[in-house]
DNA sequence: ACATGAATTAAACGTACGTTTAAATCATGT
DNA sequence: ACATGATTTAAACGTACGTTTAATTCATGT
């Protein structure tokens, strides 16, 4: 085994832990024994605990954000050659198809869509000061974009429409697995299109608001 | 000092750093600091950690879905009697109002608030299904009540938006302090009632769904 | 005033944690 | 084959945790 080795299984367990039981619930003890390492090598590879949060956000949180960034790119350019506006389903796809991708694509990718879910709901955790240096720069064009697709709403009232949106994002990003309270003539196997359109049915109509 | 005053000043303690920090990275140590007891009383009243945290939730949950289950009960009569259904968002209202009320009630409530915000994100916490024992009575209703109001959404749609509802507001439950990423021009001080109203413009829009 | 049970206190318990160390092992270029 | 740096390993480090103990203090009814 070589050393990409060992840091890629330290990484996937990490992120599953993490994702499963939370940060300090995860011990690094845990991680090793599911990696297959020796409990030094958290150290010697990351550093500490903390970077290797970092070096997991890092991993997957970038590459998603370029895919939403282009998607963005693509949308706006499109709308602007036609001199229309972009619709506010459109706008929220680009943010949120990617993701909801993300979860289907394996390699453990699924655990880190739930870690996000996670970071997001922990206002004052470790992982959140990571996590917006990656998100700032995106949210504020998301918010322009909406802003352009909605013309007929208050900033006031946009901003708290897109926070609510997030909430509801990040819930279905944590919740990935069949729950006690999920009745069982529910299906929660989609396809990502199926499961997207379904977000964005929600999400568009709440944004537009009630009238 | 009595000890109902210790008991309350620990449940108050620990109500607030298990909001602001997580259940797992707050130690009994910080609780007793804060609450100005002995590290051995959490112990001596509560009998462990997570009996406490049991303690703290069915202290204010208790009352709390009292009141909804009463809203609802009233709602449903009215409506009853009128021969006509309720809306959709007279439904959520019976649920999101009394929540948001009590976060302006004071006395720590809204550190409660945050906390159950907080539990919602942990799918596996030990909260979780402390809370669940609580709620699970309430959301059959709730989700009753709702396709009553909205019986051209199948019962599979009307299951996923109601996730997404909790979503949003499990969100803004939490995050009842300003953030950097909330811009200075937009208002966090509202009322109960217009925080409730803006809420339901979305919710009730996005339950309605696109169309 | 005093007995009695409840409450508080300081100290210690064993355990688990993140991290560090130094020796052993491995991989690679010559 | 051997030197060299990277990696792995077992062991130990100090610290912090939740919990328990036993002695002390307090509040209350008589």
């Amino acid at each position: 085994m070589s050393q990409a080795d060992t840091k890629q299984r330290i990484l996937d367990a990490a992120e599953h832990l993490f994702a499963s039981d939370g940060y300090h619930a995860t011990s690094l003890r845990s991680i090793t024994t599911e990696a297959e390492a020796n409990l030094a090598a958290v150290n010697y590879h990351f550093g500490s605990k903390e970077s290797l949060l970092e070096a997991i956000i890092d991993r997957r949180l970038r590459p998603l954000n370029q895919i939403r960034h282009a998607q963005l790119d693509t949308l706006l350019q499109k709308t602007e050659e036609a001199g229309t506006i972009p619709s506010c389903r459109d706008v929220l796809r680009t943010f949120v198809e990617p993701t909801l991708r993300l979860r289907k694509q394996g390699s453990g990718a699924e655990n880190f869509v739930a870690l996000v879910g996670r970071t997001l709901a922990e206002p004052q955790g470790i992982a959140m000061s990571i996590f917006m240096r990656h998100m700032e720069p995106l949210m504020l064009r998301l918010f322009q974009a909406l802003s352009l697709s909605l013309p007929g709403v208050s900033r006031q009232v946009l901003f708290w429409r897109v926070h609510f949106v997030l909430g509801s994002l990040s819930h279905v990003m944590r919740c990935h697995e069949r729950h006690s309270i999920v009745p069982e003539d529910v299906s929660i196997d989609m396809s990502v299109e199926e499961e997207v359109e379904l977000f964005l049915d929600f999400a568009a109509a709440g944004m537009e608001g009630t009238q």
